[in-house]
DNA sequence: TCATCACCTGGAGA
DNA sequence: ATCTCCAGGTGAT
């Protein structure tokens, strides 16, 4: 009988939160900020090269959640079909490049784009038998010329990549502040960077920032919501989600999912990519 | 306020 | 081979 708070390392990186990892044997070694990640599921280990802030959240109490948000056969359902599915406490600046660079991309594009950042600008660091490059510093980022960044294949994403990095070079936008600050002052406040809408906000809020009232809606949470809970929400339809009816749509379903929104979508955006045979990493 | 459209790029399918 | 369409969106008009 397996422990409800039994973290599934594999279910976990392949839900689409994090893009820089790899399975090497029976290990998956990643890059968060200038650290490297081995994690390995049994017997179960996560090494870092570095300090690591709680990057698998123990602090949360599993068991409270997932009954928290098993409030329908369809959230129950996708609990029971990932076991040890977990959000992952990112980065925060690399989380919140890495969703400024998914937009209209698809997930290898994403990782491709990353792994060409982290070449051209971060650190070569050897960990155990290992040798990969960290994630870029903010500072190398925010002074990083278009042509660099074109040259790591962000096409359109390049002057977002740039301003966004800026941004956080001059402290216009702080992680440590945003991540003290409520829902709506994080959001408004990552909004006001180019390249950063509803969708990424609430991702970056999510994955990096404690803000589990955030519930990304893309494409396939979208269809999630059209499938399932057509009656629940009836202002959805399969039209792309305004501006206005983005934030409508999100207050509604913060007060039917619960303060664990982000949870439940993370299990339901797990459950109908694999539905979809949808590839990960 | 809303609908349309372009946008870099790589990969899949015609 | 060459083209078209799409991929976990966003911003400009």
């Amino acid at each position: 009988m397996q422990k409800t708070d039994a973290i599934n390392i594999e279910i976990t990186i392949n839900s689409g939160q994090v893009f820089l990892w790899n399975k090497i044997e029976e290990q998956w070694l990643g890059v968060n900020g200038q650290d490297v990640l081995i994690l390995r599921q049994s017997p179960f280990s996560l090494k870092s090269s570095g300090s690591i802030d709680n990057f698998l959240r123990k602090d949360d109490d599993l068991n409270k959640i997932l009954k928290n948000i098993s409030i329908d056969k369809t959230v129950g359902e996708a609990v029971k079909q990932s076991p040890g599915l977990r959000l992952i406490r990112q980065d925060p600046f690399q989380c919140y490049i890495s969703f400024i660079c998914s937009s209209n991309s698809s997930i290898q594009n994403i990782k491709f784009m990353l792994e060409n950042l982290c070449r051209k600008f971060g650190t070569k660091k050897e960990f155990e038998v290992h040798e990969l490059h960290t994630f870029p510093k903010v500072e190398t980022l925010a002074n990083a010329t278009m042509k660099e960044l074109l040259d790591c294949k962000l096409g359109f994403r390049a002057k977002y990549v740039k301003k966004a990095a800026e941004a956080v070079n001059s402290n216009k936008i702080n992680f440590k502040d945003l991540q003290k600050a409520d829902y709506q002052t994080t959001i408004r406040s990552l909004k006001e960077i180019l390249g950063i809408g509803n969708k990424v906000a609430d991702c970056i809020a999510l994955f990096s920032l404690d803000k589990m009232e955030a519930f990304p809606i893309d494409r396939w949470t979208q269809r999630i919501l059209l499938k399932y809970y057509k009656k629940k929400f009836s202002n959805i339809t399969e039209k792309p989600v305004t501006e206005k009816k983005y934030e409508k749509l999100h207050d509604e379903i913060v007060e039917y999912f619960g303060p664990y929104a982000g949870y439940s979508q993370q299990f339901l955006f797990k459950m109908e990519r694999d539905l979809n045979k949808k590839s990960w990493l």
